[in-house]
Order: structure tokens, then C-alpha cells, then sequence
DNA sequence: TATATAATTTAGGCTTACCTAAAATATTTA
DNA sequence: TAAATATTTTAGGTAAGCCTAAATTATATA
């Protein structure tokens, strides 16, 4: 296993980059990582031509940028680090579920293997982070993800909340306000056609949520 | 608390200061500096130059740099950090002595109060890492630290060993060996002229070491 | 399909944190 | 105390990772 030492930067692009192709299978534009970056697109060429050197990603001049096997590798290895750290914040260190995700992006830089390895076993190994992202293993395999929302249901379906999309503090406090979280039941009772939004049932307790909502919220269908 | 947010490499230099000022009594020279830290003289006077201009030290050309109130604050702050972790990594996951110090130095530039506050709970406020140097509280209190080593003691004499110096794994392999670690009872039998080596007595086995280990071993004197 | 617009890249610049070589100052020693 | 040596600083340079402005290429639109 040749595990190259990145920089922090170039472990922040791979895993955007990693984030935007979709598991691999699409091209990334520039702006896409300049958007998520909150970096200038003319730095983020400067990079792509880095990484491409390195062949962890594959890059078409003007076209876009596809990640390559051992980029995906790498860019397992540093989701792996970020979702536990925020297991180890969340449920060790009472970290509130909308606080964890700064301070794990600073944390899943420290690169030591025994580290994280260590953090594993002390943390029994946890399969799904506070969000409800699966965590990939040691050798980078990953549990399947919930592609569909509360939005993808139709009226009397049910599913499971198994992931929260949106990780900000507002959308956490409107989810306990609602008493959302992961591993609640949902049953969809009526969606409404002048705006798309949705009305569901919770813990025997109706609310009718907006599209946008909905989208946020990932579910198991049962 | 105006908590002026430090790169890795001025929070390290502060860091080296601080330790080579022996807690800011005494003034530091840039050579000194430039070996501890592995960096040329030259690097180090230009670091000089920023850390004076944010008045975290005071530098007299050609002389010496002191480190200022405000300096050794944030220094203990790092400080309290490192040990900290040191602490996590040891007790929590189980890390042998010898590995912990080089991980500390990455995760201790991870900077937020709240993770070192929250970090200091889960661990129950330590008093000691597992080298047995004092960690620092919230508020840069720090516990006194044992200046005396075991070469310090004369013959009869008796203490408790309180701190390990050197942090090399030879080294802790060495004490392994000798059954030396923090809170063993030790008596000096006998100084040895030649060599200034030392015979000791531990749990009722004599063993003689050389001065320079009887140095890297801390002692309060009972 | 020609043109306007959007996306991307190139060119040139900046800051941080390092470097080497040479100059300036301090300290040691003869 | 003068000369030799050691320490420190200055001067000029480099790579990483960003920037802006301008040029190039791709895409959308009329």
C-alpha cells in the first residue's frame, strides 16, 4: 500500500472532488470544486494539474476531472477519518450533532493509520457516523447509501431516516424541534401539489414539511 | 481572551521558546532554537522577527529572545493540548508511551477550546500525561514540577519517580527493562566514583545506571 | 451558425516558511 | 586586547497554495 503523504490541500480537493464525481463515475468540472472549495477556479486548475502529476485524478483540458482507483483509495481513507472522528465528538466528547463536522476537518488531517486504526477499535468499530453516513473500513470499503428522500415517497409508504444531508445548526434545531433524527419512522400521509411540500407522520404526530426538507432527509423504505 | 490564531509553525516555535526559557525566566538564543526545531538560524530569525512584531516575544538584536506574558499563555495552551492528547492516546487508546509524543505534535494544532475543554472532561482533568509532566488547566495553571533526578539524590536516599525526560522508545524500552515507571520507589546504594554511574534499588533488585539515565529520570524526594 | 456568455486556463503576483551564502556582531582564546 | 571563531542577521531565492486579470475554449442563444 503506497500511501503518498498529501497536504492538507491536496487531501481537501481529492475528497471534493471524490464528493462531486459520485463515487467515481462522473466528470467534475472546475467551478464545481471552486464552489466547494470557496477557491478561486484558476487556483484549483493549479491543483488539478498537481494531483494529475501525482495520477490521482485524470484531467481533459477544459473538459473536467474524473478521480482515479487510487485516488478513490485515498479519498476513502480520509472519509474514513472524518466520520470517525465525529463518532469519537459526538458520542465521546457530547458534541452536539451540528458542531462535529469543523472540527472533524481539521482532525482527519492528522495522517497516522495506527491512529485511526486505534480510534476503530476504541470506538467498536461504528458503522454509520452522527449523519448517518456509513464510515468506510480499513481497506476502504463502504456500506451501501440511502439514495432516496422522504420527497422520493409516495402517500402511505413508509421508510426509516437513515441520513441528514444538510449539517447546518438551523437544520439541526428544526429536526429536533420536529423530533427527527436517525432511526425515526415516517409515513407520508398527503403531499401537497401547490408547493410539493409534505405531510408526514411522526410518533403518531403530523407536520407537514417543505420540498426542500424533504430532500435533506435520506430514508430506508420499509 | 484575545486568542490570536497561530499557524502550526509559530504555535511550534512558541512552543520551543517557552520550553527553552524555562517557564520565561530565561532568555533564548536563536541557535538554540534553530536545533531544537531542526531549522536553519537564518529561518528561525525571520520567525523571530513575526512572533516580536505580534508581541508574543521581545527580541534584542544579536542577543536573545524572551518570551512575554501573552506568549507564554498561549505556549501553555499548546501545551495543555499536547498533553491532553497524549493522555487520550495513551489511557483511551492504548498507545505505548514511546509513540504518543509524535501524534500529540499533529493533533495539538487543532484549534478549538471547546474540543480541548470537552477532550479534558471525557479524560476526567488530568493532572499528569503519561510522562508524568504536569498538564496545564484551563486557565494555564500548571502544577510544580520536580527538578531533582535521581542523580541529584546521595547515598540512602529515597524517591519517587515522577517524570521521564527522554521520550524515545530505546529509552522506554530501557525502563521497561529496569521495571522503572512513574511512582516507583527508588534508593540510591551507592554513587560510583569512576563514571558517576549510580547503583539503585528498585523493588528489592540493585541495578547500577549511568548518570546520563539517572538525569532523564525526575524524582520527588520522600 | 455566428455571436454572446460561461467555463477554464495562462500569466504574473503575493505570502508563508523555509533555504544558502555572505555580512555583521559577539565571544573566546592566545 | 587583538585575532580567531562562533553566533546571528541580512540578502536573495524557492515551493506551496492562494490571488486577479487576461486569454482561450466550450456552450448557449438568437
Amino acid at each position: 500500500m503506497t500511501n503518498i503523504n498529501l497536504s492538507k490541500s491536496e487531501e481537501n480537493y481529492l475528497k471534493s472532488i471524490f464528493n462531486l464525481s459520485e463515487f467515481g463515475n462522473k466528470q467534475v468540472s472546475t467551478n464545481s470544486i471552486s464552489k466547494i472549495l470557496n477557491i478561486e477556479p484558476a487556483s484549483v486548475t493549479d491543483m488539478i494539474k498537481k494531483l494529475s502529476k501525482k495520477n490521482l485524478i485524470y484531467h481533459e483540458k477544459y473538459k473536467g476531472s474524473t478521480i482515479s482507483k487510487s485516488g478513490i483509495k485515498i479519498a476513502l481513507q480520509i472519509i474514513r477519518r472524518h466520520r470517525l472522528w465525529e463518532v469519537f465528538l459526538h458520542d465521546k466528547l457530547n458534541f452536539k450533532w451540528d458542531k462535529i463536522h469543523e472540527i472533524a476537518e481539521e482532525l482527519e488531517h492528522v495522517s497516522s493509520e495506527e491512529l485511526i486504526d486505534n480510534l476503530d477499535k476504541f470506538l467498536k468499530y461504528p458503522k454509520i457516523d452522527p449523519h448517518g453516513d456509513p464510515i468506510p473500513n480499513k481497506l476502504g470499503e463502504i456500506d451501501f447509501v440511502d439514495k432516496i428522500s422522504i420527497s422520493d415517497l409516495k402517500v402511505n409508504e413508509k421508510g426509516i431516516v437513515s441520513r441528514i444531508i444538510n449539517e447546518d445548526e438551523e437544520f439541526f434545531n428544526l429536526l429536533k424541534k420536529l423530533k427527527i433524527e436517525i432511526g425515526t419512522e415516517v409515513t407520508i400521509n398527503d403531499k401537497i401539489e401547490y408547493d410539493d411540500s409534505i405531510e408526514i407522520l411522526i410518533n403518531k404526530e403530523t407536520v407537514i414539511i417543505s420540498k426542500d426538507i424533504a430532500n435533506n432527509i435520506k430514508i430506508t423504505k420499509i
